[in-house]
DNA sequence: CCTACCGATCGGTAGG
DNA sequence: CCTACCGATCGGTAGG
């Protein structure tokens, strides 16, 4: 049998980096001591410290790492021209299968990201506002009419809570995988924002003094996003 | 002018408390030190003290009270009959001006549940599931033929994905208010549920063997909620 | 002399 | 009800 090669640099940070995200997901930043990671990852910690220069330089390279991940794989989707249904649908699909590859990730980026450095921070929340676009843009081709109502970013953000939620409910070692669920959102998501009662899409010159009445207060989008 | 009369004890508690799910829900619950609590209530560690035992019952009396309270709301948004539509549509309602009242503490729910004892998040798990299920079944009523997929408990879960979402997107202060949103979470849940393509809802007892090509693997249904 | 790593302990601070 | 302080454990790094 051949000999296993002796990890590189760069396979040992990877590894250390999945042990942490999964600590981190499970337990929490604050709670996951810098013990808990080394013995998660076989080593001791002056080891540890020797791929990364401390605790803080974990958390940021699971979270950069994995929105950096997610623009690059919901670029591609966008560029590649379809019917607006067929082009949303690949989004979602995307953005699910690497849902299942890291789901640890994930859950670190959506409840630890309150623990980064406002610089740092704000580059993630960049990131992050390019995958949002990217669904937004694939929405309103969907359904246009949403736009001159603003309920874009609305909508948008409903779709990103269906799908974000997911890490909750959904066991990763279940039966049912995030890959199964996507068809069910988009079939729940597409018949209900092409069902919504909307005034017709107009000029963006001159926004329709009348909206649906259900949707009057809803003047400003949201900006976090 | 009155004198302000002084707190009682109890009024005390409550106030610790609202100051404590703030400073939980915004750096989380390790991240947040009993000198930060206290400094916040205006008053010294050992007065602190005086009116919770230690950091952990602030947490569980935050996360308990808040799905208690839940609870408490949404019984009898079920029990006052209504069309289907209606009685969904009450409930998400009643639910979203609980969020409105209850931002910090709802999100200290999600984020923190997992700094609680075995038996606690047991204890606070049965009462989610109640506040589920009164969901599910509402749903249910609206399009029945869900059951039969097997995809109530999945379509359930998405629906509280988009409401359990907004506490990341929704500004606590902003011009756009939890209650502006329960009309359209409405339109675009009811309109994506009875649009979907399913098997027709039939007998429980002969389960239909030919379901929606869409849903073919989704045989079960999750069992974490 | 460098690298990769150990056992032991540093200065600070948490909950109490 | 405060000042002062404990046992423990934190993140990070010394010498060898």
């Amino acid at each position: 049998m051949a000999r296993k090669r002796a990890p590189t640099f760069d396979d040992q940070r990877a590894a250390i980096l999945n042990h942490a995200a999964g600590l981190f997901a499970r337990q929490g930043y604050f709670a996951t001591s810098m013990n808990d990671v080394a013995r998660e990852c076989g080593m001791s910690k002056p080891s540890l410290y020797h791929y990364y220069r401390d605790k803080y330089a974990l958390l940021l390279s699971i979270v950069d790492g994995h929105v950096t991940r997610l623009v690059d794989l919901v670029r591609p989707a966008s560029a590649v021209p379809a019917v607006p249904e067929r082009q949303l649908e690949r989004l979602v699909v995307t953005f699910l299968e690497a849902y299942a590859d890291a789901q640890s990730s994930h859950r670190v980026l959506t409840e630890d990201v309150k623990f980064l450095k406002e610089e740092d921070a704000a580059l993630v929340l960049q990131k992050q506002r390019l995958v949002v676009r990217a669904f937004a843009n694939a929405i309103t081709l969907v359904r246009p009419a949403l736009r001159s109502a603003q309920l874009e970013s609305i909508v948008t953000m409903l779709l990103f809570g269906m799908l974000n939620w997911m890490f909750t409910w959904v066991r990763p070692g279940g039966a049912l995988t995030h890959s199964d669920l996507a068809p069910i959102v988009c079939e729940l998501f597409l018949n209900g924002v092409t069902g919504m009662n909307l005034p017709p899409a107009k000029d963006t010159k001159s926004p329709t003094a009348q909206q649906s009445s259900a949707h009057k207060r809803t003047s400003r989008t949201a900006k976090s996003l």
